[in-house]
DNA sequence: CAGGTTCATGAGTATTCCGCATGAACCAAG
DNA sequence: CTTGGTTCATGCGGAATACTCATGAACCTG
């Protein structure tokens, strides 16, 4: 094999440290080939070619599971670290030269998480000259100070001087469903709002009204509504939804894959669109980087942005059906932690 | 090109970053591919690559020689710290590999290092999976409280509450013969006692009374017998013996390859075999241990320890003519140090 | 039982890594 | 100046690596 100059013969290669990690990600070498873009075969492979290279069983086979072993356990950090290591010294390095472009975007936390950085292998096909820095942030950059090019934030008024002359591009709108764990669910049809709100609801400390606007014609008492676990951010509440820890408002795609393993059950057929889309904001400036010009037109291109469950054949725009091809110049983005203003167009029988 | 998985295309390979440091610790990819064991032409290549992956000079080509360039100085801690990690956490992690037991062993420094860590290697080809911590000591270890699994001493009274309960069996028995650098003995037949005693006897500090025995029968003055240089171990004593110091009184089975090489000959037709053999001693815990037990069987069996110079179809035992089968319970060892009880054993024409 | 999922592996394909040979540039000695 | 040696870059070809498709065995569910 193409092990290279004089390397030992007990240095991994690259591949093999990464069908590793893929495979401790997901259990299964299928997965985890789905998980890289290749065959159950090539990972199933790399992982023996690797474990007969140390002389050391990384996974027990359990049936048709992997399970990672003592030494497969102690590994594993070193190797994801060795993964990243050698990324971001390629990355570091490349800032030096003027030919690669590294984007730099500040993003909502959740929704990075969960869509964003999940579609960007697919951005990395069509442009694979530009590479990203991604920090999270729950408030707009400021960008006459900030050198971040972009941000993905959810529109809304205010923010003041910050995003003076910062253009605008709607991306998708921001659709909250109810859902829960199944076993949280009763049985047969979904619940209506009065059962609902018997049901533990999990508060997002940031966005304290999201109850009340779902519950506003229900008549139910503010207090009972506000009343449940708590946490801080999106992706929490997520995590204690999976949990049975409650019922959950949430982003719709935010808990797409969650639907469709499984993990989470729709608990009302209701959904609530906010006025608070998200969007891609950025500084004049960026508009001259070649990099942002193409993250832009991909994002905004209607065949672009394909579902997580993304396939080659399938047509792009499944979970984007309606993105806005103009900037909303001037217009401040609301932070998560700011309520929104203005009424939540509701949908769904009332 | 293969690079594997689905590695981002600016992702270096691990023949690129190898090229890249060899040729900035050698200033040339000429001399780095010397080092590597590649030709030029490889070293060329990868780091032309490695280059355009980058989009990054990292050398400057000055005449017929490569200058780092500041992204390249920039690059090369990352780069051989990347390398020297991947190495480190494989050897980690085969740390734990494959069911690999350690025997932990206490020994006589002289016999370890001249008789049984040169025959582990026939060991380790039986068992494989066993490898050796070895320490050296001249006293027996309280095995209540010191975590070795066995010692290899010579056998002899004494030793008190060290030894309670702990097994030995014999492996062979000390026998010593007189040798000497070939310069410092005369040509022809072999000095008799009366010559040796004329020259250089060198002492052994823990065995004083080695010569002494060893001239019992010749009516040598005892001042004149114990005159010459004094070491404190063997080991020493064979060292003086070879550098020409002066005549030795050692055991057989430590100056074979000596011997052998003709940088020691025999200086009298004589030996004399001591009342202390050398033996395995262990407490009754450690015959639990598979690790042991394999050793053990494998020192106790006749065809099983061959000597030094071991061929494939060499009759074993021809260095061990009378192995004890039996654990001796009990019996304390003597240490190094000590003086012997009891009358040496002669042998050889008076 | 049938149907689906999983891992391991044979056989074949595409790509990478590398060696040999060569040309151009550079350097030192005569 | 010429000659001989050293260096880097690159064409061409071969061996090894990384991977896919297909298949069998084991496992799981209904």
């Amino acid at each position: 094999m193409n092990q290279g100059m004089t390397r030992r013969n007990y240095t991994p290669t690259l591949p093999e440290l990464q069908a590793f990690a893929a495979c401790a990600r997901q259990g299964t070498a299928t997965r985890a080939g789905a998980e890289l873009g290749l065959t159950q075969s090539a990972i199933s492979r790399a992982l023996g070619s690797l474990e007969a290279r140390l002389g050391v069983a990384l996974f027990h086979r359990i049936r048709q599971r992997l399970a990672l072993s003592d030494a497969g356990r102690a590994f594993l950090p070193e190797a994801e670290r060795l993964l990243a290591d050698l990324d971001r010294a390629a990355l570091t390095v490349m800032s030096f030269g003027g030919h690669r472009d590294v984007l730099r975007l500040a993003c909502l936390p959740t929704f990075a998480t969960h869509w964003l950085i999940p579609r960007l292998a697919g951005f990395q096909r069509i442009a694979p000259g530009i590479s990203f820095d991604i920090t999270a942030t729950l408030t707009a950059p400021d960008f006459d100070r900030d050198p971040r090019d972009a941000a993905i934030l959810r529109a809304g008024p205010g923010a003041g001087a910050t995003l003076r002359g910062a253009g605008q591009d709607v991306l998708l709108e921001e659709r909250l469903i109810v859902v829960a764990a199944p076993a949280l669910l009763p049985e047969g049809d979904l619940p209506g709002d009065a059962a609902l709100s018997q049901l533990p609801l999990l508060q997002q400390a940031t966005r304290p009204d999201l109850w009340l606007d779902w519950f506003r014609d229900a008549g139910t008492a503010p207090t009972r509504i506000l009343r449940g676990p708590r946490f801080e951010q999106f992706g929490m509440v997520l995590a204690a939804a999976r949990a049975g820890l409650g019922v959950a408002l949430l982003p719709e795609v935010l808990v797409a894959s969650d639907l469709a393993s499984g993990a989470l059950r729709a608990a009302s057929p209701r959904s609530m669109v906010t006025a608070t889309p998200y969007v891609l904001m950025a500084p004049p400036r960026s508009h001259d980087l070649p990099a942002f010009t193409a993250f832009r037109d991909w994002l905004l291109c209607p065949g672009a942005v394909p579902p997580l469950h993304w396939s080659q054949a399938a047509p792009c725009g499944l979970d984007r059906p309606a993105a806005a091809r103009h900037p909303v110049a001037g217009q401040g983005p609301s932070p998560q932690g700011q309520t929104p203003q203005g009424q939540a167009r509701k949908e769904g029988k009332p």
